[in-house]
DNA sequence: CCTTGAACCTCTAGTCACTAGAGATACTAG
DNA sequence: CTAGTATCTCTAGTGACTAGAGGTTCAAGG
């Protein structure tokens, strides 16, 4: 039986973070001391290892949540959990791909100012008034 | 002079979050006609723009207040709008990093799955419920 | 058995950058 | 003058936590 702080160690999650996990639902609510205190076993520490990857991984606690449900139902189809990675690795993309063009504007933002003049030359402030500068769609 | 809708089409930016920009001090406060309406000049929607273009690049709202204190200064050294694009840079690099370490885990994890099984066998769920089977480190 | 101090409890509020909605008032075209 | 759109302020909600107040319980040492 752990305690939250031991849960907490063991998963590398926050104790706040667990106490909102089981508010949002995505862990069993623990049984309690007679002092009230929350005592884990194994299995809701197995849960959380789950939930901690999937969040390392970018999964929305939602996701998460629809997961978890087919964890539940080893009988289910495992088509859900598919397109469920399936659209995070989706979103990743998105994203990749928006910063990548991101980095290439900062980069010439920032090599084209000097650093030493005056503000009211700055190649950076003007860059950022003007959108003209720009080489690519952002 | 522009309303605060023409404002919001000429510069791409929503009303509700022109008037969060003023509340912020980010937007000086526009002049109002005598019914309360606001009504704004070119110098503004030359800086509404000026935000929205930094925002598109990702920078937080603290540091484009900086960098309007810069240009409202012009004879200061521009070497602080230097470090806070190259403070941007390295934030969005740190991301694409990271992201792309994340999506040849979740590729991996996709691609390692049917979809047409049973989720008690799943794959997904598997790699989800244990680290072990990752490649990267996340 | 008793004390001390760390860990725990609940609850509220704050983070960031908006977004949504209610209810009231102002402007504008016909 | 009227209808309909745009605007006003204010509050609350988003996601995924984080921080803090104020109080209680646990575990180890004496």
């Amino acid at each position: 039986m752990f305690s939250i702080g031991q849960l907490s160690r063991h998963a590398s999650v926050k104790v706040p973070t667990i106490r909102y996990y089981e508010d949002m639902g995505l862990l069993a609510a623990a049984g309690r001391t007679e002092g009230n205190q929350r005592r884990y076993g194994a299995a809701q520490l197995e849960q959380l290892r789950f939930i901690k990857h999937a969040r390392d991984l970018g999964f929305p606690l939602e996701a998460i949540s629809a997961l978890i449900n087919l964890q539940d139902h080893p009988d289910r189809s495992c088509s859900e959990a598919k397109e469920l990675a399936q659209a995070q690795l989706h979103t990743v993309r998105q994203k990749i791909k928006r910063l990548t063009a991101l980095e290439a504007e900062l980069k010439r933002i920032h090599d084209g100012c000097s650093g030493d003049g005056r503000s009211g030359d700055c190649y950076v402030l003007a860059s950022l008034a003007d959108h003209g500068f720009c080489t690519t769609d952002h």
